[in-house]
DNA sequence: AAATATGCATAGAGTAAATAGGTATCAAAA
DNA sequence: TTTTGATACCTATTTACTCTATGCATATTT
């Protein structure tokens, strides 16, 4: 849900996803790379994502993945079953 | 964690506890029992319950598990774990 | 020249959830 | 009266994921 979410404001490497997710949940989340790369293949393989290499512009050749239609449509469909779990979760502790 | 905020209110048995977690939750959570028990099994083994066989008011075996003081103290440290990386998730989603 | 940061990825171990069973008692309905 | 549904316990197997550890390669900084 995260990776898509952040791909969404933009295609990124793995990489820059790692770094990404680290600053904007302000250093509360760490995504390890070996979660993240079987993640990513797991994605590419749902059609989630596509990959394209690329040379980046300190010229290193990178694996930048973007966000298909269908994963728009997964991020939504995640992202609502996350809110509703959540609710639930909270309803169970606020008790 | 819910299990410990569940059995802090009144000890209960396992039967219990999927009732009164999918009830609380305004039927958002079903905890299936296979994956109930195994946890409380884990959790007695941590130390975090006690379990006693009794015999309910209607005349049936069951067994009742209670939190601990060490399970009190580690659904603070587990609830508060829990609501950083919430809101974490929360940071990266909101982005 | 060596260390650090960037960038890709997999292998293996460990952990947990979901699925799918199995047992038994009790109450109510057919 | 039998059989269905609810109550109550539990385990075995499969499936899935995360974490740790490791490996490779290039660019930049010390």
């Amino acid at each position: 849900m995260m990776i898509l979410r952040s791909l969404k404001i933009k295609p990124m490497h793995g990489y820059a996803l790692v770094q990404h997710i680290q600053q904007t949940s302000a250093d509360l989340l760490n995504v390890e790379e070996g979660s993240l790369y079987p993640a990513l293949q797991r994605m590419l393989k749902a059609g989630w994502l596509d990959a394209q290499w690329q040379t980046s512009s300190t010229n290193r050749r990178v694996r930048t993945y973007s966000i298909t239609a269908a994963g728009k449509k997964h991020l939504v469909e995640e992202t609502s079953r996350f809110e509703a779990m959540l609710k639930g979760i909270q309803l169970v502790l606020a008790n």
